[in-house]
RNA sequence: GGUCCCAUCGUCUAGUGGCCCAGGACGUGGCCCUCUCAAGGCUAAAACACGGGUUCGACUCCCGUUGGGACCGCCA
């Protein structure tokens, strides 16, 4: 039998973190199993679904690289096989219709909550034998009794019926709800297992005695912990950016997410980082913990920054073009980006921090930062600008080593410190105290840049008045 | 309130009765390296929620307590 799972999202938002691990777990355990994996949208629901966050969530499984093998199924286009459904439940005798109507069952539900009793349907429509005029609801009839199923994640689950109400599976205004719609779609769709957040335990007893009545096989379940924000409440928006395409917006690596997430609720021994492989081959729903996860986004910021540094820079660059044109650089035909790309890397802990560091090799103009010009574009320094701009300007292949040997013959001639030099050298070329490398920004900067701002630096320096600028 | 789930460093976790005075990773502190910032290397602090059992022996098994969480809809 080959193994079938799904993810069942609700298109009321977008991607959420929490819902795609539930997919990447899916996801895992179908190919590691050389299964199907397969995407269905929840969206009967029509008041609270939407186009655009169905565009939404698929845009953000493929930027995951989680790929489906079937779908997506819309449950909306499906409402006559739930129907269908509950009609056989009723003609069974197993479902019954219910007038009571929203309004007074709500009051009900209140008041027991008050008086601290379980908030349950009465069954009273259960017996009825008149047949009322007006709209009516279809509710499932649970039987007496204790239904049990064995969790590949929880362990051995055992709920007794009479904690369950018999629950509404066809609205009054004929449409199906969501425990109908799970139990037709997942048995007709020969899902064989059902991978969730925990969030769906206490339906489950419900589903199964669905899947009874309806004489379907009965699925495994492996229920996920939840995963939780710093404060241990539910993951939500304030806990700040939470949706997948957020991440990607802010400069993340989609492996950096998924080898995180994975990490979060499931473990390989002391392992940290694994590929895409890796993971399907490594993954197992018995080495997922029982217990909640907390999100943690200094990690996923190190993984990120991981995963950047071990990227090549050549892989890197049409990515880094999209958060370059967010800052107003079009750098799509500049040759030097690899270059460039190849000095942050090692700094840069997302894309975004990436372009910003890049900011200064693409600017016309440079602006210096008013502390470090006054400390070292100095008129001692416009001198020594001279000459190392004269060497630069002599060497044949403008190469790191070159432009080393260039620094080094400056340095023994001047009697000076390295330090004493490159400080200069990097406000004159970068605006500021900090960047990579003296000899491979310059190199990455290219000659003809490098020399140009040294000349302005030059005459700046000169002048050591920053007066315009200190305003 | 009821039902259910969960419980190892701040966080993610390893650990399936002796290998553990508890290992790894993120983060934090220190040192080294060094042209700045990083990266890298080394290093330090940091946890078995509590109380009872069971056992020759419990982080590991059982019970209770406490603390967290989920669900209780004609939402999904």
């Amino acid at each position: 039998m080959t193994i079938r799972t799904r993810f069942a999202p609700s298109p009321t938002g977008y991607l959420h973190i929490g819902g795609a691990r539930t997919a990447l777990f899916s996801y895992l355990f179908a190919r590691k199993n050389q299964g199907k994996f397969i995407l269905r949208i929840e969206d009967t629901d029509a008041v609270r679904s939407s186009a655009e966050a169905i565009g939404a969530i698929l845009d953000g499984m493929r930027w995951l690289g989680l790929d489906w093998d079937e779908g997506p199924f819309l449950q909306s286009e499906r409402f006559d096989a739930y129907r269908a459904h509950a009609q056989t439940l009723l003609k069974r005798g197993l479902a019954y219709c219910c007038w009571c109507s929203p309004e007074e069952l709500d009051e009900k539900r209140k008041a027991a909550m008050e008086k601290g009793l379980p908030p349950k349907y009465d069954g009273r429509c259960r017996t009825r034998a008149d047949r009322p005029d007006g709209p009516f609801a279809v509710r499932f009839s649970v039987p007496p009794g204790a239904t049990s199923f064995d969790d590949m994640i929880k362990g051995t689950m055992a709920f007794n019926h009479g904690e369950i109400e018999d629950l509404v599976i066809l609205r009054s205004d004929n449409t199906p709800t969501y425990n109908l719609c799970v139990v037709v779609d997942d048995a007709t769709m020969d899902i064989t297992h059902v991978i969730r957040g925990d969030d769906h335990i206490a339906n489950t007893p419900k589903q199964i005695l669905l899947y009874r009545a309806l004489g379907y096989p009965v699925p495994a379940f492996a229920h996920l912990p939840m995963i939780l924000g710093a404060d241990k409440a539910r993951l939500s928006k304030r806990h700040g950016a939470t949706s997948v395409t957020a991440y990607r917006d802010s400069g993340y690596l989609p492996h950096a997410l998924v080898n995180y997430r994975a990490r979060l609720g499931w473990s390989y021994g002391d392992q940290e980082i694994f590929t895409k492989e890796e993971l399907i081959a490594k993954f197992s729903l018995e080495s997922v913990g029982k217990s909640p996860g907390i999100f943690n986004p200094e990690k996923l910021l190190w993984l990120n920054h991981h995963y950047i540094k071990e990227s090549e820079a050549t892989e890197l660059a049409p990515l880094l073009m999209a958060h370059l044109n967010a800052l107003g650089v079009d750098a799509s035909n500049d040759a030097r980006v690899p270059a460039i790309i190849g000095t942050l890397k090692e700094r840069a802990k997302t894309l975004k921090e990436m372009a910003e560091g890049a900011l200064f090799y693409f600017r016309d103009e440079i602006t210096f930062d008013e502390k470090a010009a006054r400390k070292f574009l100095t008129p001692e320094a416009a001198g020594v600008f001279a000459v190392l701009s004269e060497r630069l300007g002599s060497i044949g292949p403008f190469d790191e080593k070159a432009i080393e040997e260039a620094f080094g013959s400056v340095v023994s001639e001047k009697g000076v410190k390295l330090g004493a030099l490159a400080q200069p050298v990097r406000v004159a070329l970068t605006g500021g105290t900090v960047s990579p490398g003296i000899f491979e920004t310059i190199a990455a900067m290219g000659k003809e840049k490098t020399l140009k701002r040294l000349a302005e630096a030059i005459k700046v320096s000169s002048r050591h008045d920053f007066s315009i600028e200190k305003k």
